[in-house]
RNA sequence: GGGUCCGUAGCUCAGUUGGUUAGAGCGCAUCGCUUAUAACGGUGUGGUCGUAGGUUCGAGUCCUACCGGACCUACCA
């Protein structure tokens, strides 16, 4: 037979349905206009700047933290009663791009200028990128990600694109742009220049030569017939050699190999001897220093290599190869500075596919990485090779094609860094770094960045819009040329730059009629797209008003060598002025093992399967309870954490909710209530300061550890076990204090959560209120009131003798006497009322339960709370550690389940509730 | 190769300026409830604090080296 009680009623699921849920939550959001009723908040303007993700792909699961970490530091900020002012943005020019468009033109036989048109390709690039910046939008909503999706930016936007070029005008008119030659990463598959960005490490198999040049001057004798030897990987630059290094303070060893004399340094000859297989037998040991002033001549000297080759000291010999380094002043940044230095030829001999131009013989038309084997051949004909090797080393290839790089000098164009970075050191001190670690990062990329080669020899882009004096190198800056430009560039289109008639239309508005402009050279070159990302604190941040300098920048860690770095540089150019006041960095997705994510290992995982399988809040959650300053572990294991987490949290709303539906919606002066309740609310307070200083340092997990703690220990195990009774079966009218207190759990715990699982919170809530969305409210103050330390001395009381209690308890379990506490009676000395009398010291009487049995109220107290059937007091105990523990011998209720001698079918109690 | 950071129970993390037997939640095991029921409660089990040295009366905490991992850097010519 069952009785009416007053269980819990709601229509909120444990397991909701989070795919629908997923949809109707966006769609609530977009009819509540809960992004646009953020702007009405009365607080100060929050401003969280998005750096661009690049617009080539699905988002990935490192996009996620990064967007997940800033919707729940602007759903925070919204609550707390912030404007929010988030712009979401992408990258949309650049090689990546540009690459993924030849191949599909390629693929069709389609060629660039014979078959499509500049203005036709960058279109095709365009429409690439906006496809996949449609896909990541909705991928960004799905996880839950507000923002002001309707006015996001691009870097290919025509806005954008004019305010860029003019940014990069105003650098080229502070006199900070100019024409170097240098060598530079070149890519020859792509034909272009690469960023360090662009750039991928990866172990490259090489052949390692050891290579004999002859002395042919030396102001020491012992020198004379001597050969010096040196080790490379890339056997083609030598073609390019025009000297070769040494340590001047190292020690090198004449020897004496096959009956040749030859030079190595001390310390490597072992190294050489099992490369070469040769025995070596020293003569003499000396300083480098003796080798000043000698000359040598180039292997291949009677093939049309007939330079002579200086020995240079310098101070970067390394443990590796023989102590000689051979220098081509055109491949390597060490060899050019060397090369400047002591005015060396810096060659040319390679032209942008890589290819050997008309003035190298033997190699003239070849490949570069063709051409190591034909020197190869060469110096074996001249018998100069000692040794040869195959060696595995890391090595700079290109991170779209895959292809190995080479260093080659070409004409670019730099902005000198100088001043920037002056003014860059001068604004650190301005910034909180979160980790503060990120700071040195920083630092250390700054300190030695060297100067920014911003031009690319591609079009998906900005061009650099400037015209130059081909003999003097100069940009034309006279009558204003580059605002006429900009305004072309702006009436006639991006494009329009690629255009035939642009050069004279331009320069027609500047020169005079007659004036030779034979000199003046246009650059088709265009701007690096570190520069297009790095310009958006002006185009976004203070073209559009939105708020300069930016409260938060937060990317993944590797962005303190990139974005950041640009960011601030770029805001640099005047004065010293940071974009922004926090620069947050976050961890990368690894691994169950620490491994980082990699197709080829097989370990990735996608954000979307994640979404489709366990829903949004998840995702989010377990991004949300990690150290995500650094690596940020996925695993099944936390997976089921989280999955686990997220239940308990929906099952403590549930509760809730379930208990709030008999509530009678008046609340309860806080005096009024009993200790447990003012022990609960007491909780509450210390969570708010929790919440409170979360927010200081931007890092939630603590809290939501905490928060998740609460609801298992605090109100499952504890508040909501005890007040069961109550709740389900005394009568609504003595019920509803508690259910007030419940309603204020519910009115914290609700707002907390809803920043970091803002689907299911919005679920829960709607089941309270149809009128409005919980994203919408603001975190409620705490009144002092619930500070409340004294109660924490009740509760530690309580608790201890619940310990004793439950102890003795699980004694009868096991002995199979009881199986729950209530059928339970415990008796203690009745001296020990004082004790809690001062227990319960100022405790209300309110909501108490109506207990026949017992005339002490403090002791019914005390039944409630080890939720047992009976609690008496007898002097034959004599302290606590000996209160009796047994089964008790009466009849139970099958309403209360509580145990009574005096029984009918009811107790009294639920006897007169049911009646 | 160099720089920065990280390494405490199966998982996520606490662990104050070095000071008793290293903590929490979850998980897991087990018992129970059957009025939050694909829920809930009781009890219990988990750790050579990455490894090895050193300083100290005493080290998870300080120092050194090494191992493993992440990010950055670097054409080992």
């Amino acid at each position: 037979m069952s009785y009416e009680v007053y269980t819990p009623k709601t229509n909120f699921k444990l397991r909701g349905d989070h795919s629908y849920n997923l949809s109707w939550c966006l769609l609530w959001w977009a009819k509540e206009k809960v992004y646009e009723k953020w702007q009405n908040n009365a607080k100060s303007t929050f401003v969280l700047h998005d750096g661009p993700p690049y617009a080539n792909g699905a988002p990935h699961i490192g996009h996620a933290v990064n967007k997940i970490l800033k919707d729940t530091i602007n759903r925070t900020m919204a609550m707390l009663g912030h404007k929010i002012n988030y712009i979401p943005g992408w990258d949309t020019n650049g090689l990546p791009i540009e690459t993924q468009v030849e191949k599909e033109f390629k693929i069709k036989g389609m060629k660039l200028h014979r078959d499509i048109s500049i203005t036709e390709f960058r279109n095709e690039c365009a429409k690439f990128a906006q496809k996949w910046i449609d896909i990541q939008l909705q991928e960004f909503q799905k996880m839950g990600v507000m923002a002001d999706y309707k006015n996001h930016y691009t870097t290919m936007s025509k806005r954008s694109q004019n305010d860029i070029l003019a940014e990069f005008h105003k650098f080229v008119n502070k006199g900070l742009v100019y024409r170097g030659f240098k060598p530079i990463m070149w890519s020859c598959e792509e034909k272009t220049s690469l960023a360090n960005a662009e750039v991928e490490y990866k172990d490259k198999k090489s052949i390692a030569i050891d290579v004999a040049f002859c002395i042919t001057s030396t102001k020491n004798k012992k020198l004379n017939d001597a050969k010096i030897v040196i080790w490379t990987t890339t056997p083609w630059t030598l073609f390019a050699n025009r000297a070769i290094a040494y340590d001047q303070n190292l020690q090198y060893s004449l020897v004496k190999i096959e009956n040749q004399k030859y030079i190595l340094a001390t310390n490597l000859i072992e190294n050489f001897q099992q490369r070469s297989e040769k025995s070596v037998q020293i003569l003499e040991t000396f300083t480098g220093d003796i080798l000043n002033e000698t000359i040598c001549k180039h292997p291949l000297h009677d093939l049309g290599y007939n330079h002579s080759v200086p020995l240079i000291s310098c101070d970067f010999v390394t443990e590796q190869g023989t102590g000689f380094i051979h220098i081509a002043p055109g491949h390597g940044e060490d060899d050019f500075n060397l090369g400047v230095k002591h005015n060396l030829e810096i060659t040319q001999l390679v032209d942008e596919k890589g290819i050997f131009t008309s003035n190298t013989p033997l190699v003239e038309g070849k490949f570069v990485h063709d051409a190591n084997q034909i020197m190869i051949n060469e110096l074996y004909k001249n018998n100069c090779i000692l040794a040869q090797t195959k060696i595995t080393h890391s090595y700079p290839h290109s991170w779209r094609s895959g292809m190995p790089l080479i260093f080659r000098a070409t004409p670019q164009w730099f902005i000198s860094v100088k001043s920037l970075k002056e003014n860059a050191y001068k604004i650190l001190d301005d910034i909180k770094w979160i980790p503060e670690s990120g700071r040195l990062k920083f630092e250390d990329t700054l300190e030695s960045k060297p100067d920014w080669c911003i031009s690319r020899q591609r079009i998906c882009g900005i061009p650099l819009g400037i015209f130059f004096d081909c003999e003097t190198n100069e940009i034309i800056v006279k009558n204003d040329i580059l605002q006429k430009t900009q305004k072309y560039l702006d009436e006639n289109g991006m494009e329009s730059w690629w255009q035939d008639d642009t050069k004279h239309n331009i320069l027609s508005q500047v020169f005079e009629k007659n004036y030779d402009t034979s000199n003046i050279k246009q650059s088709f070159e265009i701007l690096d797209v570190w520069f297009d990302s790095g310009a958006t604190q002006a185009f976004v941040l203070q073209n559009r008003n939105i708020g300069f300098p930016a409260n938060v920048y937060l990317e993944g860690m590797d962005q303190h060598r990139a974005w950041f770095q640009s960011s601030i540089l770029q805001a640099c150019m005047k004065k010293p002025q940071t974009p922004c006041k926090i620069i947050m960095s976050h961890g990368f997705v690894v691994d169950k093992k620490g491994y980082k994510m990699s197709k080829s290992q097989g370990n990735v995982i996608s954000p979307s399967e994640i979404i489709e399988k366990h829903g949004p809040d998840v995702l989010r959650l377990w991004v949300l309870t990690q150290n995500y300053e650094n690596n940020l572990r996925w695993s099944t294991e936390q997976l089921n954490r989280v999955l686990d987490m997220e239940k308990r949290f929906r099952n403590t709303l549930r509760f809730l909710l379930g208990n709030l539906h008999y509530w009678n919606k008046k609340e309860v002066d806080y005096k009024l209530m009993p200790n447990l309740e003012k022990w609960i609310l007491h909780r509450l307070a210390q969570l708010n300061k929790l919440h409170l200083q979360s927010l200081k340092e931007l890092q939630f997990a603590n809290f939501i550890k905490a928060l998740s703690e609460f609801c298992s220990v605090d109100l499952s195990t504890l508040y909501f076990d005890i007040r069961k009774e109550l709740l389900y079966c005394d009568t609504l009218e003595k019920s509803q204090s508690t259910r007030a207190c419940l309603f204020i759990i519910w009115s914290y715990l609700i707002r907390w959560l809803a920043a970091f699982m803002p689907f299911g919170t919005e679920e829960a809530f709607y089941c309270y209120d149809q009128t409005q969305s919980i994203h919408n409210l603001h975190y409620i103050e705490i009144s002092n009131e619930y500070d409340n330390t004294k109660i924490e001395s009740y509760m530690q009381k309580m608790l201890d003798l619940r310990n004793i209690a439950y102890q003795k308890i699980e004694k009868l379990r096991q002995s199979k006497i009881v199986t729950s506490t209530h059928d339970v009676k415990i008796t203690i000395n009745s001296t020990f009322i004082d004790s809690l009398n001062e227990i319960f010291e100022n405790s209300s009487t309110n909501n108490i339960i109506d207990d026949n049995n017992d005339n002490d109220l403090h002791l019914s107290r005390l039944r409630e709370f080890l939720i047992i059937s009976e609690i008496t007091t007898s002097d034959d105990i004599k302290c606590m550690q000996n209160m009796i523990v047994e089964k008790h011998t009466g009849t139970r209720c099958p309403r209360c389940k509580r145990y009574f001698h005096d029984i009918k079918i009811l107790c009294a109690r639920c006897e007169k509730n049911t009646s």
